[in-house]
DNA sequence: GTGATTCACTTGTAAAATGCAAGTGAACTG
DNA sequence: CAGTTCACTTGCATTTTACAAGTGAATCAC
């Protein structure tokens, strides 16, 4: 038996983050994202998770629809599609790395180096910007900036 | 998030937080375990976002197997079960206050009380603090320490 | 220029997860 | 000891996911 009350979700921060990114699948594009410079469509399906064309599709689109992702046409070959995070996402790099630190404490399999989550900890601010900046290095690629 | 994969995620840290929350009902029963008090089963159906008591009872036995939750029966009324976060699901409130930082920054229907927010950007630490006695309290409430 | 290939999806369908309503049994209450 | 509370479990319809196979536009190879 459900006893249901007043459904509000509004306004609660959980609930709001939830419904951006609270699935497995987009977890594991976020970090893609904010890691491991990835960009392109075919390096989120290439990166041996599994993922499917169809689930992936849809993830990247309702990025789009939440203002995490933006979707650009590649200069040189257009048939190739890349997506870039916006100022949205990258504020999520904190969360990011708080989970990376949680996680490396828990999970007796982790492979988190060593050198990184002991620079997180001793100095979370520096990783945050180091991160921003790989991240910019990333995007600048796939933009052909030189 | 409940097929029996327990194999091959290679360490990552985000695919074993994806593994152990990344869910939108686990997102909401973590944020009333941890910031609401929550510890009986009733609570959690009651608390109006209108999760199903099989989903419940599902993602509650998870967070059993994952050593975020332990179950225990009331004291005075036996057929009373709650549910008390570990040491590990206390290390998540990081993680969750950095979430609701970053919803009450996106979230334009947001309803996160000024006071806590600013509270929370100028000591994290604190809030952090605070929100570690206020589950201690909640948590001797259902434990009936005197 | 044309045929093959790359690329980012879309479509079809079976399997799995979810939502909803009802049921169960142990424990408590009057 | 009959009725109620409580924490689930069960059955079933709906939705989501996984997997495989397209599709069509763009590019490349010759």
């Amino acid at each position: 038996m459900s006893r249901k009350e007043t459904i509000n979700w509004n306004g609660c921060p959980i609930r709001y983050a939830a419904s951006v990114f609270a699935d497995r699948w987009n977890f594991v594009i976020l970090r893609d994202v904010l890691f491991k410079g990835r960009r392109y469509y075919g390096d989120f399906l290439d990166a041996g998770e599994g993922i499917s064309t169809n689930i992936l599709a849809d993830r990247l689109s309702k990025f789009e629809e939440t203002g995490i992702l933006t979707r650009h046409q590649d200069a040189k070959k257009r048939s190739r599609i890349y997506y870039l995070p916006t100022p949205k996402a990258l504020e999520l790099i904190p969360i990011f790395l708080s989970i990376i630190d949680w996680a490396e404490r828990h999970d007796e399999h982790t492979e988190v180096p060593e050198a990184f989550i002991q620079g997180y900890r001793l100095d979370a601010d520096k990783t945050i910007a180091d991160t921003e900046q790989l991240i910019a290095l990333a995007n600048a690629q796939v933009t052909n900036i030189q």
